[in-house]
DNA sequence: AATGAATGAGGATTCATTCAT
DNA sequence: AATGAATGAATCCTCATTCAT
């Protein structure tokens, strides 16, 4: 993924040799970052940023503590890039969703909706990660995390305005609809990862979207019983 | 608060004196107590829990921080203490909107709403407190906030059972309307905590109650129900 | 028992009158004092120098915990204090036993022993205190510690140089003699104090005196079944 | 310890060499322990347990005090672990005096007293952790001492109650007798670490146990079992 | 004299980070 | 690259002592 070498070699190596060995060695590294952000990932998401150490991440991630730090500068880096790591895997969805919203006449708002709760529902530690505990850590993450969350509701935005456009759904204002929608969406995802409300998450889908879609006025066909 | 005097006998005092005493050190106590929530408040939901010192809290309410132990037993007695504070304030409210609710006729569905907004809008730090932080806060205040969460939405989902058997909105698992309700209404307070999206509270109450009534789907000809 | 004044009374009583006045509150302070002495001697024998608050004492004496500081500059002074009540208890006990044993002519040193014993036991919290707990308390008290020591080793050193010297006991060092004695006596006052050994104070007092005076040797006359 | 190479092959290291690798890093770990508990026992033999820091001790040992935390949890679990090992020393010097108590014919009351005096007097800083500074730690350290304490008591009776079916000493509670050797010796030896009586120990330990064996009443002319 | 609120020095403990091997 | 021992900054909490009332 990585073959541009990074910093200048100090050793002895002829220059192409270096070149090879850097890259099978970068490739290398990278899968191990991979690895540790993939064990931050378990443990901070279950204890939180705080109640986390670099012992508990290493242990997870079987190596000994002192080798995070030749992955990553600091604890708080390395959070910092595992939020990166997250928001990238936001967006890789939302890009895709956004392409098929514009490129498939047949994909509708609703069947976009469904899709992004299956993917929250799917991944429930980076809501927890992204979307709650974060917020809790303060200034020094404080500036990532907005631009995250900017990101993400601008990119829903855009699919909202899309269906606007298509005339699929009214025309309040979209930023307001794509964060209602990130809201629902999340607060179910984060609070069905901590507790079980024992409902299976298609029920749950089905509420999300229909609430979305038709609110909870009764609609005039089925008003008979109603005011 | 008494015009009594206070120090007359330098013997026994006499029992109904030390009682009144006592009633006024205690009134005073508790004035500083609250002093301190307040500060705490401030300060938790500014910087998060574990970024918050006991100094900080003492600096923000004009002590030492020895002194925070003259009334606290420790950060986290002092922070368990917070959130029952904040939960009485929601309970305060929800009991007068239940009332609200059940004894005038004429009060519908989407006044509740309006009304429930308005609250969190008005204080948010609130929202930051228990429907945040909180949740960052790992297994020390994981009972705690449970409860209050359940009790929360519990109280929710009894208005909602209200306007439903009235038929005034739709019959949704109740549960799942009040957790959305509360998911919403305290997400755009927190999101309007943390960055201001130029928008005045009425227009996004308007959003959300109108959301949530009638949904994103254009009606056709049906607004009979709507505002 | 203190009718001197002590120092310049600054107010406007006039001066016959204020030496009286001054009297009774001197008496006054000197019983509370000693209330607090008492209370002291209790607490800090149960619980230790280090785990012992002024507050608690002050609640065993039924004072509020900032009183203690109008009778005693500080914690350090009145334990300091409290050894030097306590140093003068055994000197008291200790002259009336050197007058018994030098005055009347009848009076054995089994007799001094057996009463040294008794006082003991009578009051195993002074032990707790001067034999056990102060040692402990490191430099700030050993040189204190060390006076009263040696102040109560040499009190007994007298006695038994006076039973050496009527040729009732054996001509060994008396230091090391009054040393044993005390080492045995408080020794087992405090094994009492601390863990009930289940035997009347008569039997251990019998059995420490026997063997002081006899030793473990089986003496000829009870010798039939020995070695 | 051990000449074989250490850093060899980068990928899976072979299970005995992982091992032996352990065994090593395990040994240095006991060593700093060890380390630690001979500073520690340096430190709170002469200062005391509350008055000695973990700071104290960490110079003492020539490390920072954060490293106190790598081998122990906890002051208290340093203190415990060291009186621990004490319990061991003095269990196995105990353990070896029985065993020439009971297999030696030629081995008499008197060397066995002799050789537990020369005990003390050797480790002095023993007498003063256990059987002075330990009580003065209240609660928490109470049942550990209380269990050591009795085992030891228990061990001198077992060794009493062996001379006493030999006939050598007489049929006095051998639980008593026990307590008066400890107490004497343990006595002696605390004296002797905090203020030098000036006397030789060969002299100290003759007297005492002259004392012990023939008590302070002049003897006729039963001299025959005595020294 | 008495009270009890306020203060802040002191010390145990945690844990991110460094570094020798 | 990996290890894990060593370091020390940071923070909670206790409690002796001071002081306004």
């Amino acid at each position: 993924m990585t073959e541009q070498p990074k910093h200048q070699n100090s050793s002895e190596t002829p220059p192409h040799e270096r070149t090879l060995k850097r890259a099978i060695s970068d490739a290398d590294k990278d899968l191990r970052r991979n690895e540790i952000l993939a064990a931050a990932k378990r443990v901070f998401s279950s204890k939180g940023f705080h109640s986390t150490t670099i012992a508990d991440i290493a242990k997870d991630a079987n190596l000994s503590y002192g080798s995070i730090y030749w992955y990553f500068d600091s604890k708080d880096a390395l959070f910092h890039e595992l939020m990166a790591v997250e928001e990238q895997a936001l967006k890789d969805y939302i890009y895709a969703a956004r392409k098929d919203a514009t490129t498939r006449p047949d994909q509708s708002f609703q069947a976009a909706v469904q899709a992004t709760f299956e993917f929250f529902e799917a991944d429930k530690a980076l809501v927890k990660l992204l979307f709650r505990d974060s917020y809790a850590l303060g200034d020094r993450f404080e500036a990532h995390l907005f631009r995250i969350y900017e990101g993400f509701i601008g990119d829903i935005e855009a699919v909202v305005t899309h269906y606007q456009e298509k005339g699929e759904i009214i025309d309040a204002p979209p930023h307001l609809v794509a964060f209602s929608i990130a809201a629902l969406i999340t607060e179910f995802a984060h609070r069905r990862l901590e507790t079980d409300d024992g409902l299976p998450a298609s029920v749950v889908a089905d509420f999300v979207i229909k609430l979305l879609l038709e609110g909870l006025l009764p609609r005039r066909k089925d008003r008979s019983g109603g005011q």
